[in-house]
DNA sequence: CCTTGTTGCGCACACTGTACGCATAACTGA
DNA sequence: TCAGTTATGCGTACAGTGTGCGCAACAAGG
C-alpha cells in the first residue's frame, strides 16, 4: 500500500455516511418549508434556514427544486390542498359554496405568508391540489344549474372575493403579529391616530368614531356580508 | 500659511458641491421608484439602485424614508391615487361604480409589481390617496340609497372583488412578462401541457380544449362578469 | 472491475437592507 | 462677520441573501 496523504482529512476522520433513507425528498422539503412559514412568516424562509432545518446545506435543496420561486409554487400548492370543497348535500348549492369559501378564507388567513406570494407566482392554476379544487367547485356550480363556461365564470368570482379579502385581512394581521399585540388591543391604540387622520373625510371619520366592536368578528362578518351578496348576484343568473 | 498636507483630497480636488435644490426630497424618490418598479419589476428595486437614479448613495435615501417597507407603502399609495373615481352622473351609481373598478382593474395591471406588496403593507388605508378614494366612494354608495355602515360593507366588497382579480391577473402578467411572448403566444404555448395536465380532471379537460379565444379580452369580459354579479348582489339590497 | 448517474455539500460571487459616524452645507442669532 | 446649531448626503461595514460550480460519496448496471 502506497503511502498516500490526504493531509487531515483520511478515511478514518470522514464521518462515513450512512445512508438509511433519502434523507432529502421534496416533499419534506415543502413540508419543512410550510412549517418555517406558518410559524415564522415569509422573511424568514431562506434556502440556508430550511436547509439547516433539515440537517442538510442550503444549496443541497436545489437537486429537488429548481428554485426558491418553485420551492413558494410547490408551497402555494400544497396550501390550497388543505381548502375543503363538501359534497352537494341537499342540493343546496349555496350552502356548499358558503362551506368552500369560507374554509378558503380559513386556510388562507391561517397561512398569511401566502397573500404577499400570491401575486409573484404564475400558473398556480397548473398545481394537482388547486386543479382538483378547481374541478370540485366547477361541479358544484354545474349541479346548481349553470353551464360549464359560466361555472368557470362564476368559480372566479367567488374566488377572486375570497382571494381579495385573504390578501386584505392577512396584510392586517401580518403587520398585527409583527406589532406582537393582540387584535383589540392593537385596535385600540390606534383608534386616536385614525380618529384623527380621518377628520378631513366625514364618512371615514364617522366610521372611526363609530361603535366599537370586536375586530375579529367584524371581520368575519363583513366576510360573510359580501360573500352573501356574491352568491346573490350569482343565483339571480339562475332565473 | 502652514503646510497643512491632506494627502490627496485638497480644497482644490474636493468637488464644492452646489445645493441649487434639496436634491433629494421624499416625493422625488416616491416618483423614482414608481418608476423603477414599473418598468423593471418588483425584484429591481433595490436602495442603492434608487440612489443610483437620484444620483444620491443608498443609505441617503434613509434620510427621508424610514424603511425599505414605508417607501413601498408610499408607493401604494400614490398608485391607489391614480383610481378615478367619477361623480354620479345621471344617478345611475351602478354605473359609476363600474367605472370605478374598471379604472382600478387598470392601475392594478398597469403596476403589477403592487400585487406583490398588497398582501404584506398593512394599514394602506391610512395613507391619504387611500382615504381620499374610500371616501368618495362611500359618497356613490349612500347616494345609491346605503346607510353608512352598509356603504362601508358595500364597498368592501367591491374592493375585494377588484383585488382579487387584479392579484390574480398580476401574477399571471409578470410570468408573462418574464417569459418574453406575447400573451397569446404564451397562451398557445402552454395549451398542450394544460391539455395533458387536465387529463384527469373532464370539466377543466372540456375548459382546456375548448374553443381558444383571444386572451385578453377573455381576461376582461370576466372581470366584467363578477364585477356584474356584485353589484347585481349589492343592488338586491336595495329593495 | 469500471462506468454512469444521482445526490449532498463547501466555496465563492454578486448583491441585499441598513446602522453608524463623519463631513459638508444651510440656517440662526449676535 | 463669526460662532453655533441643525439638516442632509455619503463611505464603510456587517450580516445576511440566492444560487452557480465543481468535487466527493454512493447506487446500479454492465
Amino acid at each position: 500500500m502506497a503511502a498516500d496523504e490526504q493531509p487531515v482529512a483520511s478515511v478514518w476522520t470522514r464521518p462515513q455516511r450512512r445512508r438509511e433513507q433519502p434523507a432529502l425528498s421534496r416533499a419534506q422539503i415543502v413540508a419543512e418549508a410550510l412549517d418555517l412559514l406558518d410559524t415564522e412568516g415569509i422573511e424568514a424562509l431562506s434556502m440556508r434556514k430550511l436547509g439547516a432545518r433539515l440537517d442538510a446545506g442550503a444549496t443541497s435543496l436545489y437537486r429537488h427544486v429548481a428554485n426558491k420561486d418553485e420551492l413558494l409554487e410547490l408551497a402555494v400548492d400544497e396550501v390550497y390542498g388543505q381548502i375543503e370543497v363538501p359534497d352537494l348535500w341537499g342540493r343546496d348549492w349555496r350552502a356548499a359554496v358558503t362551506v368552500c369559501a369560507e374554509s378558503a378564507r380559513a386556510v388562507l388567513v391561517k397561512h398569511t405568508w401566502i397573500a404577499s406570494v400570491l401575486g409573484q407566482v404564475g400558473l398556480s392554476y397548473l398545481g394537482p391540489n388547486v386543479m382538483r379544487l378547481n374541478e370540485r367547485m366547477l361541479g358544484l356550480f354545474e349541479a346548481a344549474g349553470f353551464g360549464l363556461a359560466e361555472a368557470d365564470l362564476a368559480l372566479s368570482t367567488v374566488m377572486a372575493y375570497v382571494i381579495g379579502t385573504g390578501t386584505t385581512e392577512a396584510a392586517w394581521l401580518t403587520t398585527l403579529a409583527r406589532s406582537g399585540h393582540t387584535e383589540q388591543d392593537w385596535v385600540d391604540r390606534l383608534r386616536p391616530a385614525a380618529i384623527e387622520a380621518t377628520k378631513p373625510y366625514p364618512r371615514l371619520h364617522k366610521l372611526a368614531t363609530g361603535a366599537e366592536t370586536d375586530a375579529a368578528t367584524a371581520r368575519g362578518d363583513g366576510f360573510r356580508y359580501g360573500l352573501d351578496r356574491v352568491l346573490d348576484g350569482l343565483a339571480a343568473r339562475l332565473g
